[in-house]
DNA sequence: TTGTACGCGTTATCAG
DNA sequence: CTGATAACGCGTACAA
């Protein structure tokens, strides 16, 4: 059906190998023939066939990115950030959703490697688990070796994989978040966690935990209730928090998608935000400005870390195989968090 | 360096052919013979080239699917649904943003032709500019003849080329919403349109306008302020009408984004949403409810199209070629439109 | 500057 | 049930 290297050879009066040199430009080609060939080309809405030249070349023009939800703007920005900047370079990226799942990762990981892409990002957290982890990391291992390059995108370095690291300080962001909560006055401090399991939810509230212990404020389990990085979850958690004898009087969310989520339950009981309760989300993905008060979060350079991805993995940034950088987040004072209401 | 199928025959003692039999399993194999090359594709660490293999069986498994922005929820939510539907049929969905500029879209189009693959959904209004316009119409007719299917995923359709449109009536949606506004008693309706010469912000602006006709109320050019699908657009936007010596009484923003810049503005001013400004919005991305106060606004079935149209594209959902459905709109009423005030 | 010929890794057809 | 072998469409040494 579609027209080939040979038709357009034909049709010019050329060998295939001409067309292959005019359209690659790679070698000097007559003036004359060059349009004879560009002509035969638009005639016969020739277009390349993108396998074969891979075949042949041993080079292909996608990369992989695989995102927990590509619906969630905080990996849309991260996704968008590495496309945009791959596109520079004419490739393509694929984009894997895999809602967090490690099995889905590990599949994609597979249909990534059968397309032979120029290299993979993969963002979020990933699951601690032995085995999942395990595998992962035999694959990331393979992928390298097998010439493609695996960029680890706002996400914890594999060691020994040759995969290049952009790390979000996630500990020192939930710190620093914490240590401005205590600093207002607050002492009864909530927490609605990430998904079991997830090297953010470990890091987040691993930062937590240092800040409370440092200022000698007591860990109180009761007031850590478990959730994931969606509304939700968030709505949830509030509900039991608020239910609670003593309530606390901040809640540290998530994220901010978890945060919306606590304002919401909160409103809906007529508790006022920040008056009685102060609340905090994480990531500011750019809705957090808007929330009902805006929210006071940490701020994760997800474009930055995005573009930058993007620019190693399409090979126009160099980054040796196992580097790692850290990132720094920033905590973004907004309107969500005021001191405690004394009873 | 990767293993190759005649690697793994001959570590199992077999020809190529059978290897690539066992693989797909479309061929009756010994169970034995079955053993042995499964144990050696392990051992070999084989991966199929995806590649060669779409250029010998002549058949992709992948499927573009193109956006103006993929870190915009309204164009993510989409491409995800698209994506995850695709992806039971172990597609992968490559994503090109395109951020709204028609020869990105053409050039897309053309590196997905080149990529063959299997289906293109195409996303966002179209350029209603002749040029563009034709350009896109002939590779999409090209893309069709070469049995690349074509899916218009909430947008309009393509007459005569083959493509299968799943539009959205934005025309009913805006008209709905006007027709809301002046029941609730406005009359100085204002409002922030779409970028100019989209297909969207035609039939969005034209439903605003048809409602205000048919109750009577003239249609002020001043209150009609050109913008975009974003946050600044409404803001800016906003800041004009309200600078206006008799502001508007409503403002129908183009869409959920420039709304929340609406009422950021508002609230920068001082100007109580719903008390002395009504605003509405249109999309109903999931952060409408979030807004302060919650947005009132137009659902669209983003979710239901991007899987319709994933399913279509994987072929998993029979669609006669050019064929167009138009998927209802619905009104949806929140708080952030009231009365108007009475000076 | 241009043409010839082979290889890239699979699938598919045809014998056996 | 299994093995040769010819495509598939393009890049690229090697020759001319």
């Amino acid at each position: 059906m579609a027209a080939t290297l040979a038709d357009v050879a034909a049709r010019a009066g050329v060998s295939s190998a001409t067309v292959s040199r005019v359209l690659n430009g790679n070698y000097p080609v007559a003036e004359s023939t060059r349009r004879r060939v560009m002509a035969a080309v638009a005639d016969l809405d020739y277009v390349v066939n993108a396998h074969a030249r891979a075949l042949a070349a041993a080079t292909s023009d996608v990369l992989g990115v695989v995102v927990n939800d590509i619906s969630d703007p905080f990996f849309g920005v991260m996704a968008g950030a590495v496309q945009g900047e791959s596109a520079l370079d004419d490739l393509l990226a694929v984009i894997c959703s895999t809602a967090g799942s490690p099995a889905e990762e590990l599949r994609y990981m597979g249909l990534l490697l059968r397309q032979r892409v120029r290299a993979i990002v993969l963002t979020g957290g990933h699951q601690l688990d032995g085995a999942h982890f395990a595998e992962l990391q035999a694959l990331v291992r393979r992928a390298v070796a097998a010439d493609t390059r695996v960029v680890l995108c706002g996400r914890p370095a594999l060691p020994d994989t040759g995969a290049v690291a952009l790390e979000f300080d996630d500990f020192r962001g939930a710190h620093a978040l914490t240590r401005y909560l205590l600093s207002m006055g607050h002492r009864r401090i909530a927490c609605i966690t990430g998904p079991e399991g997830s090297s953010t939810t470990r890091a987040r509230l691993g930062g937590h935990l240092a800040a409370l212990a440092e200022a000698g404020v007591a860990a109180d389990e009761s007031l850590q209730v478990p959730g994931g990085f969606d509304r939700t979850s968030g709505f949830e958690g509030a509900q039991v928090l608020l239910d609670r004898p003593e309530p606390p009087t901040a809640i540290v969310a998530a994220n901010d998608l978890a945060a919306l989520g606590v304002l919401a339950a909160a409103r809906e009981r007529g508790v006022d935000v920040p008056g009685r309760l102060s609340v905090t989300g994480y990531d500011d993905i750019s809705f957090a400005m808007d929330a009902c008060p805006a929210l006071t979060t940490v701020r994760l350079p997800l474009t930055e870390a995005g573009r930058r991805a993007g620019r190693i993995a399409a090979g126009r940034e160099a980054a040796a195989p196992g580097s790692v950088v850290s990132l720094r987040p920033e905590l973004i004072v907004r309107d969500s968090v005021a001191a405690p209401w004394i009873g």
